[in-house]
RNA sequence: GGGCCACUAGCUCAACUGGCAGAGCAGCGGACUUUUAAUCCGUAGGUUCCGGGUUCGAAUCCCGGGUGGCCCA
């Protein structure tokens, strides 16, 4: 009786879990309904009672009990005989126990995959996180939680495309492999194309070929992005990650940060149903408006004296040597700002806050200030004390542009792998003209980390980046499948 | 890259100061027609992450390595 089950090549169930939860569960305790349903999912849990099986079938979408007298029920033995995890197909009359559990009364029934791994612990679950990662399709079955997080990310894609479509924007797609990385100051991944004969970089950001697009003409665009950084891993940071870039042409820095708090009031509402949040075990309110706050005035608030792109270098230093900044000469007073800033005070906020006036120095995109000398119309949204989005008033002129470039490429030549080079098709694309634009990138893994309250970017990323599994010596048999020759020690039950 | 912590059965975890490697769930065999992590009886299951060392004796102590977690850079 154990040859494989035939598996059919199609299945249609006309009912899930939690449709039938909606529809039926308000029918009364021991009563059925006449109405006959095909419900589909893997067999999690199995409550063995002589002549009675009651099963639990969990779909996508949640769990339905099954309920088999065997003299109703065909093939009830086998029924018994599946393993947990299996995956089967169930038709039956909806119905309720006498103890008030909604069930489909087992008609009939199909396997439609086995289980030949045992599925963890029902109770304690799968809690090692490194087999969570790397074994997700088990983690997505066992920890609710899990699926929560990962139907909310898809939700939160799919109404920023639809809310942004709204306001006129147009979704585009542009290069994952840059002769050049451009677009921030970031180390890249390194590939080869072998017909080329040539290096291709894997992007670190999208935003030079959306500019190049409002240049094009298309004068709203986004596009969700998949960018990678060569950098170490950590619970804030995996080496690919998604990032929604915007522009918007006519715009400065002031219609994105509107933007911004809108976008995120508006997805905290149709998510968490408020934009008072819980983070971490801590109230967070996101609705708009957002504060608005100098770089200067927020290291001002934590260390308690005023510094800007005109206190002498030397003070700088100091300052960073009394918070235990590390600096090099070859720092001018806007990386000492931003480094001072980003140490005393980002992770002090907690409410959002846009930050602005970010210097030029560290800032090779962005647009001067219309009032403030030496400083960009750059902000950053800060929400839990985490950078959630950055954007400026793009820098539209060709001159100033290749300035910025070439102090950044002098960087590069002084050691810093981070720097930008120059890109001379960008240049190129700024002497057709790109009128007055406005940029924004803004984390899509940090978001979905805000609004499903979790505190590691691995819990918002399906399969994170991790190092490659060992190979062992040999097959280990306990973790082979228990099945054939590999397995003489099972005996086949019931031959 | 540095610091701290963890790694024992498929899963979740025990094992005191170095002294016979254990339990629950899952598995396997059996009982049970209203269960809810069902219950009950029986049974099987181990490279204690890997490699060295100390010791009469190591899951336990020491050294080296691996993987992961958290913190820092």
């Amino acid at each position: 009786m154990t040859e494989r089950p035939a598996i059919p090549y199609r299945f249609e169930p006309t009912a899930t879990a939690a449709a039938l939860q909606a529809s039926h569960g308000g029918i009364e305790d021991g009563t059925e309904t006449g109405e006959v349903v095909t419900v589909a999912g893997r067999l999690m849990l199995r409550r063995g009672q002589g002549k009675l099986l009651f099963g639990q079938l969990q779909d996508q979408t949640g769990r339905i009990q099954l309920f088999a007298p065997a003299n109703v029920t065909p093939r009830f033995a086998e029924l018994g005989a599946l393993s947990l995890g299996d995956w089967i197909g169930v038709t039956g009359e909806v119905m309720k126990t006498r103890k008030g559990e909604l069930s489909v009364k087992v008609t009939d029934w199909i396997v439609l995959a086995e289980a030949r791994r045992s599925f963890p612990d029902k109770w304690h679950g799968l809690t090692d996180p490194d087999t969570r990662y790397r074994q997700r399709y088990v983690d997505l079955w066992v920890n609710d939680d899990v699926r929560r997080v990962f139907l909310l990310r898809s939700r939160l894609l799919s109404l920023t495309r639809r809310w942004l479509e709204d306001r006129g924007y147009l979704e585009v797609e542009t290069p994952v492999f840059h002769p050049i990385p451009g677009g921030a100051l970031a180390r890249p991944f390194v590939t080869h194309h072998n017909a080329l004969d040539q290096d291709l970089f894997l992007r670190i950001a999208p935003e030079l070929y959306l500019k190049r697009l409002v240049v094009g003409g298309f004068e709203r665009v986004f596009e969700v992005a998949r960018v990678f950084r060569n950098e170490g891993l950590s619970p804030r940071h995996n080496p690919e990650f998604t990032m929604l870039e915007l522009y918007e042409a006519y715009g400065d820095w002031s219609v994105h940060m509107e933007l911004t708090e809108q976008l995120v009031a508006h997805l905290a509402t149709e998510l968490c149903g408020s934009t008072k949040l819980t983070y971490q075990g801590r109230d967070l309110d996101v609705s708009a408006p957002w504060r608005r706050a100098s770089m200067s005035e927020l290291i001002e608030e934590q260390i308690g004296r005023r510094v800007d792109l005109d206190t002498p270098i030397a003070e700088l230093r100091a300052l960073c040597d009394e918070h235990d900044v590390p600096w090099k000469d070859g720092h001018g007073p806007g990386k000492l700002l931003l480094e001072l800033y980003e140490k005393t005070a980002e992770a002090a906020q907690w409410d959002p806050v846009f930050v602005t006036d970010y210097p030029q120095e560290v800032s090779p995109l962005a647009r001067a200030h219309r009032s403030q000398a030496g400083m960009t119309e750059r902000f950053e949204g800060i929400v839990a004390g985490r950078e959630l989005c950055n954007g400026f008033s793009e820098l539209v002129d060709p001159d100033d542009q290749r300035a910025r470039f070439e102090a950044q490429a002098r960087q590069k030549d002084a050691g810093d792998d981070e720097a930008m080079v120059v890109d001379e098709d960008y240049l190129r694309a700024l002497d057709y003209g790109l009128p007055p634009t406005v940029g924004l990138g803004v984390g899509i893994d940090r978001l979905v980390m805000l609004l499903a309250d979790v505190s590691s970017i691995r819990d918002v990323v399906l399969f994170p980046t991790l190092r490659p599994e060992q190979e062992r010596g040999d097959a280990s048999p306990a973790d082979a499948p228990t099945e054939g020759a590999e397995a003489p020690e099972t005996p086949e039950p019931g031959a």
